[in-house]
DNA sequence: CGTCTCTATAAATGGCTGTCGATCTGGAAC
DNA sequence: GTTCCAGATCGACAGCCATTTATAGAGACG
């Protein structure tokens, strides 16, 4: 689950040794660290991942009418920050009739936290 | 490790029933969301992801120099960078001489990490 | 039909961010 | 000393982001 970089010999410096020509890897995943890089800006804000958070408990049983009030944020931006992670493929939503839920897509994350442990 | 919210009597409503008053939870973690978000918000770059990457597997032996080549970037962006993943409190930097050996902090992610599994 | 409710979108805006070139600092080597 | 080198900082600029108010759309209900 590593990310490599494009870099090539994967030559060690002798430890004394002071920091001299690039020490390079072949670039594996470059891409992987785009697909990761956007999971991780899309929870990189307090709301988004308290959103994640209770979402992950109530999965499916919390409407965004619910979701408003526990922020000091007006409706369309907590629509915003659900669209944001909708997105980013992190939730998902399902219309009821007038209500909207939504749930945590459970795979998600799998590649970024099984990088990240 | 849960990031729970500023609600309060933890209700849960009838399977049934439609999306009515909020179900609240007590604030327990709005600085703890503040936190992990402030991680998430640093990994959210692909650059610095691959960064923290790099750093992980060559904790102390990597100088600047060496980093710089691996993007297409100058080396003040390279810099940037890595001071807002020093501030961010994920890297630490040793200036030994001329060079500067950055390392990952090895605790910084921990709570994040659980947080995501 | 009209009206109300829940959610999404649009437009505007102030602030933050990623990037660069140029410059500064501090240590090494001559 | 002077010169060179690794790294950080500065100033500027373009693009993105979080937020708000206002509005639109879609379904329920009378």
């Amino acid at each position: 689950m590593a990310v490599d970089l494009e870099l090539t010999p994967k030559t060690k410096r002798p430890a004394g040794d002071a920091c001299g020509e690039p020490v390079v890897y072949p670039d594996v995943a470059r891409d992987q660290a785009v697909r990761m890089a956007a999971l991780a800006k899309a929870l990189g804000d307090p709301v988004r991942l308290q959103l994640v958070d209770v979402l992950r408990k109530h999965a499916g049983e919390v409407c965004v009418r619910e979701l408003v009030p526990l922020f000091d944020l007006s409706q369309p931006t907590v629509s915003h920050h659900l669209k944001v992670l909708r997105e980013a493929g992190i939730v998902g939503s399902e219309r009821q009739g007038l209500w909207a839920y939504y749930f945590v897509i459970s795979d998600a994350l799998k590649e970024f936290s099984a990088w990240l442990s």
